[in-house]
DNA sequence: GTTATTATGTAATATACGCTACATAACACT
DNA sequence: AGTGTTATGTAGCGTATATTACATAATAAC
């Protein structure tokens, strides 16, 4: 008995659907859901409407995909970055910079791409992004809460926004130094603000 | 001679082309200019389209009409808020809290119809919000530099990306007083930064 | 080889949306 | 009254977009 993996049944697929995700990625990461057309996906990708609609069900079934990749691999690493061991203040901060750099970091993408989903105008696309956002505030709120339960709903409220009008401004074409001088800004705000 | 108002040749108007403005500002601010059809303001209005044409041109058209409305009626006072008479930072800490208010009054209307107008699809929308934004942050920016001009630049992104974090906010649902509390700690940070 | 299964390519459908052609109604001016 | 001017109502055009019908090709199982 071997580990093969027993090719499925059927036709087999003309294209990578993870390699398709990738490049949808970046489609939806440049323009936003609804600017991004199927037909831009599938000429994108060198396939017909028909066989990108067997392997992701609909425009938003791919978005799904594309969501689940960021979190994955393109998104900020909050349990990376918010670490016990570390002051809160400093971990924030940290937060706050890593957000500037990671939302300017592609001039070709810019601003995050789960805080520009919410923005959307299909329902569909709106709640998988807002999803990933209700889990994100909870990993910052719960980490705060563990050392400063008064300040939580206050200081995720304050990280939030900034990290919203940080992905706003990358998308009004902001600098990175511009964008980390805002960061950093908030960040000893943060530190203030937990010190007194 | 008297200053009567010598009634235009024609046919009149079945409807008042400044109340039209004033029902569409609801509309876009309420969705967002993408998501409201030119029949769902010809429906509000109670008109059909070649009407709506012949008063505003296009749809982009009754866009610049009810951003010019907005800015002279709903948005933020800035040459209120910002005195020369008065501390900086005051003044700053006056306009996000101000922000947050305003943001969150309507609750059919979040946000900031400038800022979230900027985010639309369509080119001539975006570049027509785009003008009062750049409009707004000049005079943000001069205020400062009059008194602070090393620290002009920084605090005027400061305060944009809070106010465009607001306006996120807002449109996700945070509640006044959340608003409220993150531009207060905002405004501490201008505080602080101005005084250190 | 035959059959069941899955994907592909061509082509089209359905729908929504911005916008307009055209005939007609309502007004001012002479 | 007659004429020119402007707005309205009906109806439709053109385009873009998400999605699918249908016949066909490529594969595994038998």
């Amino acid at each position: 008995m071997t580990t093969n993996i027993s090719r499925p049944r059927g036709r087999p697929r003309r294209f990578d659907a993870d390699q398709a995700v990738a490049t949808a990625q970046k489609l939806f990461h440049a323009r936003g859901y609804d600017a991004v057309g199927v037909a831009d996906v599938t000429e994108a990708l060198g396939i017909n409407p028909p066989s990108f609609y067997a392997a992701f069900g609909n425009k938003a079934g791919l978005y799904s995909r594309v969501l689940e990749r960021y979190a994955s691999t393109g998104a900020i690493p909050l349990q990376d970055l918010l670490r016990p061991d570390r002051p809160v203040a400093e971990c924030l901060a940290a937060l706050l910079e890593q957000a500037a750099r990671h939302y300017a970091a592609d001039p070709g993408a810019a601003g995050c791409m789960v805080i520009e989903g919410i923005r959307s105008n299909d329902p569909d696309a709106r709640q998988a992004a807002c999803a990933y956002q209700v889990a994100a505030e909870a990993v910052i709120r719960d980490f705060i809460a563990a050392r400063f339960p008064e300040e939580a709903e206050r200081l995720t409220d304050f990280v939030g926004t900034i990290m919203a009008g940080l992905s706003a401004q990358a998308r009004n074409g902001h600098s990175l130094e511009r964008l980390v001088a805002t960061a950093r800004l908030a960040g000893q705000a943060v530190a203030q603000t937990l010190a007194g």
